[in-house]
RNA sequence: GGGCGCGUAGCUCAGCGGGAGAGCGCUCGCCUUACAAGCGAGUGGUCGCAGGUUCGAUCCCUGCCGCGCCCA
């Protein structure tokens, strides 16, 4: 307990700054106070680098975190401050356990939300043909009509405006104490992110694990990219079955279809149903004719199909849904395609449609978007007499990239993809063994991972038609009429990263070949953003940059993060890690849970119900509001409660005035002198609650740590400091009040330590008056040392004294007469070990009581206190 | 439709096989010289419902109801 200051950990002997004794502290203020404790703290923290990384530990020493980067392009909010405080209890807690904390701070600025953002604040947009101009200045002030920029130009731009934003971030984030080495930050679009992500996919390519594949892909028509499984979600959308008749092609009569999607009819390239169902058996093999079109198809068997849906047999179109690609690629089917990359019908029909009156039906639906084409289809349908009845209005899910509003549509593009086990039973057993190996916390979540991997369809599609992302580093040589040879990608060397391929030039070519027959060309493309987000361990740690970091901190101890994204972020990065290094990227991952509005909703903006974490702050102090959010267990949705958040603050303030009146007392650590038995009590209950908050805390229940210390800290206000008081102030001679001072001054310390990794600003402001150096570099309690002290102390002494403690101030309550009143006798009986116990310190029951006469009875039974008050 | 989690005092939540708890709220007191943004005492619950296992269930099992999330 004696160590001092932020040395104490410098095992290699390292120089470190000693607290300034001008910059506040070593003196007990009179009026002690919370106000200003965040600024001036978090400045000192700063001008010291107190959480400065000290990367000559090596990996043993290291606890590595790999922080969740927030989106700069929207705003932090509560939810935000709750899972970045867990992640800094954790922190903080590991960092006095002696581990060197590597905990960096990273943006997500890569991105469609930054895209957007940036085109609206600059007047500009991207248009990846032209050429990088180093001289551009964008628009003072958007015009009316937007900039086109090169993509390069475009990057830059969206850099210069996130920086901004990232500076806003850092300041709520040092205010809310966040024991971050802001020396290490990086974001998820600088040129060290793009360097990891190229290199991370060239090794990808290498290794056969991505590839570029012409498939039938999601589509999202407004944003005009390609989306992933894992982007995708289901939205319940009115929609009408319309039922259609096709004839068939022998003249048998006509087959019913029911569908949702009559725009497709052009794309009708079969009919299905379930080889059991016994009303369709007979016209397997047979064909029929397309109403409208008059296209022949054929009539198929496949399991997918769903008697019970519609009339049980459908149509399969290229591309209508998922299911239409199963039976397009299971039954080898043609290709029809009628929807562009517009989400409107394409201006000239599918081949197969050869009638005059087919194709001059068709014109009627060319250029129209999905929704005008349905309706004139409609009326055709009915002009023709091919629809039977009036469509019959349904719900159902309809797919929707999660950003998007428009529903997704299904086109064959050529695409970037990495296996991630969806096709490939070997690579998924070892990705699902992958999530047995990480420690959940809470356990539970892991079912998501498993749930997510055994789901899965497809390999991850990471490729995007879009501008502000990591591109591709790859070039195609083009051939003598000018047409990329996509089979034989050009790839720069790693030590070029990071490369853009739409400015720089591939090697072996010069810059005029570009686009020409015989030259280059870029890949247009950039990746998704989680295709960066997925190597988050290997940018913060600099893999292929600093080898020597990467070494020390790789693979990291914790993943932070919030539920909805096991199946994109932590999924990805388990993936990357097992790809590149075959390892877990981190050894543990900790699960946060939701901030609720208290009407059990969860909090977002749409509902106008978020509070902005910097009022929160202001309002409440920091260390209130990190003690709302350390009651948040991991993976526990949480109300916001203000409530909570005063209990905080009220703590706060106790720990100031409790320790300025320990202090006043004359505490001093002395630990030869510590020999009453409350005391030696006191230090031996302390001990139990520092084993048990580290056992909490190394199982990152960090709630109960903050409970089991903030139980014990009332009662050593409430009962031990009440009991002490007249003792400390020298009332019965030397050694008692030694005792006693000592016996404080260890509390206090160890308490403060206890609290610090929750309270980080109350707690250093408290240290400050009394102790060298800084509380978050001092040392963790060890409960080994408070035994000792305690010398077999019995905890149970200071359960049994408060117990007696409490009668009597029943007695007064119940009198309503003043806590100080004089008590004429006092008799304490039960259980006679007990009674033993408080007779031991019978002189500071007295003391506190204000007890004339207090004797002692021992029997069996509870204990019990009868009390005769005086006159 | 499948999976996971949750339903305990007015509120927010612990507990998870043998005493039903904490804080807040509420009630009643106390200017006790660290703190009146304080202190003391007290009040308050057929532990969602119904079965089952057990000597014994808030805690384990089954079903149901309600809420939330993830995935179809």
């Amino acid at each position: 307990m004696t160590e001092e200051g932020r040395n104490q950990h410098d095992s290699d002997g390292r120089e470190q700054p000693v607290a300034d004794r001008s910059v506040p502290g070593r003196s007990v203020p009179q009026r002690p106070t919370l106000d200003g404790v965040e600024a001036r703290w978090s400045a000192v923290w700063q001008e010291q680098e107190t959480y400065r990384f000290d990367r000559s530990a090596d990996r043993a020493r290291v606890y590595a975190i790999d922080t969740p980067p927030p989106t700069v392009s929207g705003s932090l909010h509560v939810g935000h401050v709750f899972s970045y405080t867990h992640t800094d209890v954790i922190a903080r807690y590991q960092r006095m356990r002696g581990r060197e904390v590597f905990y960096p701070m990273g943006f997500d600025d890569n991105g469609l939300p930054t895209e957007r953002r940036v085109q609206n604040y600059f007047g500009i947009r991207c248009d990846p043909s032209l050429p990088y101009d180093p001289d551009l200045t964008p628009p003072a002030k958007p015009g009316k009509e937007q900039v086109p920029v090169s993509r390069r130009n475009f990057v830059e731009l969206c850099e210069r405006l996130t920086i901004e934003d990232e500076k806003v971030y850092e300041q709520l984030w040092r205010r809310l104490g966040l024991s971050v080495d802001w020396s290490m930050t990086y974001a998820t679009i600088d040129a060290r992110s793009r360097a990891v992500a190229q290199r991370a996919f060239l090794r990808n390519l290498e290794r056969g694990e991505a590839y570029l594949a012409e498939a039938p892909t999601l589509w999202d028509v407004s944003f005009r990219t390609a989306v992933a499984q894992a982007e995708l979600e289901d939205r319940e959308r009115p929609g009408a079955y319309h039922s259609l008749a096709f004839a068939r092609a022998d003249g048998g009569g006509d087959v019913v279809v029911e569908t949702t999607r009559p725009e497709l009819l052009a794309a009708c390239v079969a009919l299905v149903a379930h080889p059991d169902d016994e009303r369709y058996q007979p016209l397997f093999g047979s064909t029929v004719r397309t109403p409208l079109f008059d296209v022949e198809v054929p009539v198929r068997a496949h399991r997918l199909a769903d008697p019970e849906k519609g009339s049980g047999i459908a149509m399969i179109c290229t591309f209508g849904d998922l299911t239409d690609v199963t039976w397009w690629r299971e039954l080898r089917l043609p290709t029809r395609a009628v929807i562009g990359r517009d989400g409107r019908l394409l201006p000239d029909p599918p081949e197969a449609i050869v009638s005059a009156a087919g194709r001059a039906r068709y014109a009627e639906l060319a250029g129209r978007t999905v929704h005008a084409a349905r309706e004139r289809i409609v009326e055709l349908l009915r002009e023709a007499g091919a629809l039977l009845g009036d469509p019959r209005p349904i719900s159902h899910p309809v797919k929707f990239y999660e950003k998007g509003d428009r529903p997704l549509e299904i086109v064959t593009t050529r695409q970037w993809y990495i296996r991630n086990g969806g096709r490939d039973e070997a690579l998924r057993a070892q990705l699902r063994a992958r999530g047995s190996e990480l420690h959940w916390y809470p356990p539970h979540m892991r079912v998501r991972y498993e749930n997510w991997v055994d789901g899965l369809t497809g390999d991850w599609l990471i490729s995007r038609q879009r501008f502000f992302g990591v591109p591709f580093p790859v070039w195609y040589p083009l051939d003598d009429a000018g047409v990329p040879r996509y089979d034989r990608p050009i790839v720069p060397d790693h030590a070029a990263l990071p490369v853009d391929p739409s400015s720089d030039t591939a090697p072996g070519f010069s810059e005029d070949q570009r686009g020409v027959p015989g030259g280059f060309a870029a890949d247009p493309d950039v990746m998704d953003t989680w295709a960066t987000s997925s190597l988050t361990p290997q940018i913060a740690a600099g893999w292929g940059s600093d080898d020597d970091l990467f070494a020390r901190v790789f693979p990291m101890d914790l993943r932070p993060q919030a539920h909805e994204i096991i199946r994109t972020w932590l999924f990805s990065t388990v993936l990357r890690s097992h790809a590149e290094f075959g390892t877990l990227p981190w050894t543990n991952t900790a699960i946060s849970g939701w901030i609720l509005d208290p009407d059990r909703k969860k909090m977002s903006k749409s509902k106008g119900n978020v509070v902005t974490p910097l009022d929160l702050l202001e309002q409440h102090g920091s260390d209130a509001v990190r003690y709302w959010a350390a009651s948040g267990r991991p993976g526990t949705d949480t109300t916001f409660d203000v409530g909570q958040m005063k209990i905080g603050r009220r703590l706060a303030i106790k720990l100031l005035n409790a320790s300025r009146f320990a202090l006043g007392l004359g505490a001093v650590e002395d630990a030869g002198t510590v020999g009453e038995p409350l005391d030696r009590a006191l230090l031996a209950t302390l001990a139990e609650v520092v084993d048990s908050a580290s056992t909490a805390l190394d199982n990152y229940d960090y709630t109960r740590a903050l409970e089991l210390t903030e139980s014990f800290f009332w009662r050593f206000c409430d009962d031990y400091v009440e009991l002490v008081k007249g003792r400390a102030y020298g009332s019965f001679g030397e050694p008692g009040a030694a005792s006693a001072r000592a016996t404080l001054a260890v509390a206090l310390s160890t308490v403060l330590a206890l609290f610090a990794p929750f309270l980080p600003f109350v707690t250093e402001e408290v240290w400050s008056w009394w102790k060298p150096g800084s509380v978050h570099r001092s040392r963790w309690p060890e409960a080994g040392e408070l035994r000792k002290i305690a010398d077999s102390g019995d905890p149970r002494l200071l359960e049994a004294v408060s117990t007696a403690l409490t009668a009597i101030r029943r007695a007064k309550s119940e009198a309503k007469v003043s806590m100080k009143a004089a008590v004429a006798s006092a008799r304490v009986s039960g259980d006679a070990d007990l009674v033993g116990l408080v007779e031991a310190v019978a002189a500071d029951l007295r003391s506190a009581g204000s007890i004339t006469a207090l004797t002692f009875d021992r029997g069996a039974g509870e204990l019990a206190v009868d009390v005769v008050l005086a006159g």
